[in-house]
DNA sequence: GACTGGCACTCGAACTGTCTGAGTGCCAGG
DNA sequence: CCTGGCACTCAGACAGTTCGAGTGCCAGTC
């Protein structure tokens, strides 16, 4: 049904689109991109590609442009993830490694990200829940306000406050305080629940309460229930989607300022190495109806921690973004597994 | 020159400027204010009011439209800062009130200052400068690497890795942690700088190298220069703005990105109870010509800790604006007064 | 002297009609 | 199966026109 010119030529329609935001039409297409046929020719493999819903016209008498669908196609067989140029990777490279710590690496990963996918980037922080417990603190304040202080592998700090019944005895924190190490320490977030288990019983009944009440907060700052954190940058590029702006960029606006929906788009990228690209009414939310998410997991060890991705208009330069978001991903993993 | 009634007039301009964004006409002008005074007159006013520099024609034969000075006028001496209703305080407050720590007390206000505004939100995290020190924790995580936790008074946590020349003692640490908590805690972070000289003197010449290591790292997190954060919402606001997107969205949604420029424009608005009102061309940085910055100060005990405040078109309602603004401030004091 | 009604004038916005050309679909011929 | 040719469509650009909101000015009135 669609023989290989027949995809060529969508092939070139796409380009052509994304390179001049406009219909292109059948005459054009045979001047830029030397097909070898001659104009009508293109014609009717339009109207076949249009047939099969690849290509739509706008209005009659203008040229096409592609549907979802085609970006689709396009993106599954007919581009090649385009890698960057060793100038590019060393830029990535060094700009990542000048940070100094999570938060960081993780704002720096953003605007790396924006600055040259020419998008609005996305990074989630790495979660708690693969990463395991480097130390945890707790911290007299006064005598019955103590700080809890969480440090994982990933150099991610939680702290939590904790109110106490009554006073707390020094001496029962240091021992909590060892025990909570003892017991903790090098465990995964996962099995740091079930670690955690039994262990109020062994203190005095009358220190219990207190106990279960730091170990319910540990549990608490484990799970990390609806605390993803995520980091958003590149917004001003927004303004490079067209005109219609009620239409393309203030729905888009709108969902970066909620996190829970960015958790979504980004949420089943978890692969590293895998490319997650969502075109069009492909995304999980309807203002983005016009917009496209690629996305990928990072994390060291090839396995992922979190994922980061960009966000722009369907009509995007999908080779380039694809390729900039995996190496950015490659580099943010290593510089998480260096530390 | 200016007498009562083309004060009113003025006054008149703007609130009808404001509230349709259209030029407004001598005409609609009595319709709309009961003036007391035929259209002739107030034309007459108008042009006074043009010749003053404080009303423009868009072109000829259109209406006028308020200038910055126009607005300047209005803020300083023509309007009351609108106080908001009991509902709307109840709201502010109780909304304010369920957050779990500083982090989330920040991401809280600008949200609510976002939507009660419906602006552009900025919010600068507390600075530790002002703030005291509440605890000092240093962590061993291996026997060359440490972890550095600065606790201050308003809650926030800083935490910095310290790499050791050599591997280090158990005992010295716990030393150099009792040490630095008895000369720091309570200090202000500005004091606390003097209160750490010569604390590396007393420690035995071989564990000096560490010592200043560790004293240095501390240093740098009082002092915390570049590291002001920053919140931002609301962005989706910025649609309102009108069409010319090119000048009015893309240079706000570029200064949003930079913090830098953002701690500029708060800047100078340290004192809580004063609200401060830049217009159009008063901001220090030029993509702002037609956005007007309303800030406070805020913190604890009527001393500014940080700056929150709105970006928004000129054409903004000021007195609620400002009215908003200086409740949540106050709101957001209070919180941070009782924790 | 300050206000008002009246009047001529200006000029952007909106509407109309026309034209142009890019682009199409279709068909007959190579 | 490809191509050149042809008739057709239609958005966008352009020019001309009208409309009306708004102005400035002036003479008259309180």
């Amino acid at each position: 049904m669609l023989d290989e010119r027949k995809l060529d030529v969508l092939r070139a329609i796409v380009e052509d689109y994304v390179a001049t935001h406009e219909p292109v039409g059948s005459k054009t297409l045979v001047d830029r991109h030397n097909l070898g046929v001659s104009p009508a020719t293109v014609r009717n493999d339009m109207a076949a590609l249009e047939e099969e819903g690849y290509i739509t016209q706008p209005h009659t008498s203008a040229g096409r442009i592609p549907t979802d669908a085609g970006y689709r196609l396009f993106v599954d067989k007919l581009s090649t993830v385009k890698t960057l140029s060793a100038a590019e990777k060393k830029a990535i490279s060094s700009f990542l490694t000048g940070a100094v710590d999570l938060d960081d690496v993780v704002r720096r990963t953003v605007r790396l990200l924006a600055q040259i996918t020419r998008q609005v980037a996305i990074v989630q922080y790495p979660t708690l829940i693969r990463s395991s417990v480097r130390h945890v603190e707790v911290v007299t304040m006064t005598p019955r306000r103590l700080l809890l202080v969480l440090i994982t592998s990933t150099g991610r700090v939680e702290q939590r406050i904790v109110e106490a019944q009554a006073d707390v005895d020094e001496q029962l924190v240091a021992d909590l305080r060892s025990r909570l190490n003892t017991v903790l320490t090098g465990q995964r977030l996962t099995d740091a629940t079930t670690a955690l288990t039994g262990v109020a019983e062994t203190f005095p009944p009358a220190d219990r309460p207190f106990v279960t009440a730091i170990v319910t907060t540990l549990l608490e700052a484990f799970t990390d229930e609806g605390e993803q954190r995520i980091a958003v940058g590149g917004a001003a590029n927004l303004t490079r989607y067209g005109d219609d702006f009620e239409r393309n960029v203030k729905p888009v606006l709108e969902a970066l300022e909620e996190h829970v929906i960015l958790l979504k788009l980004l949420g089943e990228a978890t692969h590293p190495q895998t490319l997650t690209v969502r075109i069009g009414h492909e995304n999980p939310y309807e203002g983005l109806a016009t917009t496209s998410v690629v996305a990928t997991g990072y994390g060291p060890k090839s396995e992922a921690l979190a994922t980061l991705g960009i966000v722009g208009p369907t009509h995007m330069d999908y080779p380039s973004t694809m390729g900039a978001v995996r190496a950015v991903a490659r580099y943010v993993s290593q510089i998480l597994a260096d530390s």
